[in-house]
DNA sequence: GCTGGGAGAGGCTTA
DNA sequence: TAAGCCTTTCCCAGC
């Protein structure tokens, strides 16, 4: 495709506020908040309403160079010193920080150019988030221990937020971390932050508790040291919901639609 | 587009390892770590050769629904109970953690449909990521400290791996936490966990520095009362290549390339 | 192969 | 707006 047809096309698809795709050999060049180049080859570009920009290279699952939405976007032609010319599609965007981002796509050849005006306005539902075990978990917290009472969910202290902050049989706090898949250093690091700002505040002993499927082994030996507790969180996924194994009460259907 | 020359088209490129591209009216269902829907709308489709697979919605960066390299792709017809056929686009992939993963797209319509054979053997250069912000520093330590000196980069210790270990002008372990970011909680938490690991293996005091080019203020409370330091990081992306400021000694060019 | 940790991470929610 | 933190995070490097 010759490159001043292409570069009509994308004017109109801007213009108009289409979706469009570009394919063709191109070199890449990036610069905001870190800076990257990419030489010639074959590449597709994908260019959203919203400002949204990605190239995308054959291999990999993540686009090798981004803007997000509220780029602006332009397209011109240049030619080089030697008379090759070029389409050049390009994404500027400053962000709120004062940083300014550019990524410039030069197009030596287009195989390809379409745009489309697309219609769509669902929102994906999401089932097994962390949030949503969570939410299950707070029901009945007597799956964890028998007599646990919970006092409080995404409670912000000054070093983070609680996932959900309980009280047991003896009257003594227990923070519950939870994470839906295995527990690694990290959720160790923050729990054990949450108990000792917290125990340091009330003055107390604090109970801290980790929820996850598994830990990995320096983490578990870390926790262990620490003096805090894992209670492994068996649930399932199904769609379009997900349940917690072994929770007594009635589970309520957490993102349940009709569609 | 009809569906079935649309499905003509999709079976080809897979077959051929193509790059293809589909635009059209679909519902999308995901089940796997997590489970997801998405009811009717436009959306595009990307498919690549080595099995990744990108459902774009028109708005927003990332990929609403997707399966990484690996997965295997199908194309196939259904007719529904109502009669209304549809061309449904799937991706399954076992991880080797035992997870079983599949996206299914159903197409109602289709408005484009088309693949290419796509050629790109080039990497994307990368400059002013955290690790080379890192190799700048092992350069010359004296910017941070007068009188340190480097023993070790990219040390693995049992509960993580220490970016630079160096020792002072007193002969004290310094641990040096590098961020090309703003630092926050989690930084200052890896950066303990490192130097209170090191201490008690050491059994002596060991120093903790976070160099970063900004902390949260929360991060830096916690960082003090820790009893540990922080660096001002001051660099300047260029392309190609990153420059920490202030650097005394003649900085290698990091990242350099010829294009 | 497991594990830890970065990423131009993005994006959401709450103080 | 800033800060914390979850993500179907993905991805790589080291042990």
């Amino acid at each position: 495709m010759e490159l001043v047809e292409a570069k009509r096309k994308i004017d109109e698809a801007l213009e108009r506020g289409r979706f469009a795709v570009v394919v063709g050999n191109c070199r890449v060049k990036y610069e905001g908040r870190a800076a990257s180049k990419l030489s010639e080859g074959d590449r597709v570009l994908v260019i959203k309403n919203d400002g949204t920009f990605l190239v995308h290279q054959t291999q990999g699952m993540a686009a090798i160079n981004y803007q997000g939405p509220g780029a602006s976007i332009s397209a011109s032609m240049e030619t080089a010193a030697d008379g090759d010319s070029a389409l050049v599609l390009s994404a500027f965007r400053s962000k709120k920080s004062g940083v300014k981002e550019s990524i410039v796509v030069r197009f030596a050849s287009v195989q390809a150019c379409e745009s489309w005006a697309l219609k769509d306005d669902r929102k994906l539902q999401l089932f097994g988030s962390e949030r949503q075990l969570s939410d299950l978990l707070m029901q009945d917290l007597n799956l964890i221990e028998p007599g646990l009472r919970p006092l409080q969910q995404e409670s912000a202290i000054r070093k983070g937020t609680i996932d959900i902050l309980a009280e047991d049989r003896e009257g003594r706090l227990v923070v519950i971390e939870v994470k839906r898949r295995e527990a690694g250093l990290d959720a160790v690091s923050q729990l054990s932050r949450y108990v000792s700002e917290l125990a340091k505040r009330k003055e107390k002993k604090v109970r801290g508790v980790l929820c996850a499927p598994r830990m990995t082994p320096t983490a578990h030996a870390m926790l262990e040291r620490d003096g805090l507790e894992f209670f492994k969180l068996d649930y399932v996924i199904g769609n379009p919901s997900a349940k917690i194994r072994g929770l007594q009460k009635k589970q309520q259907t957490i993102g349940a639609f009709s569609d």
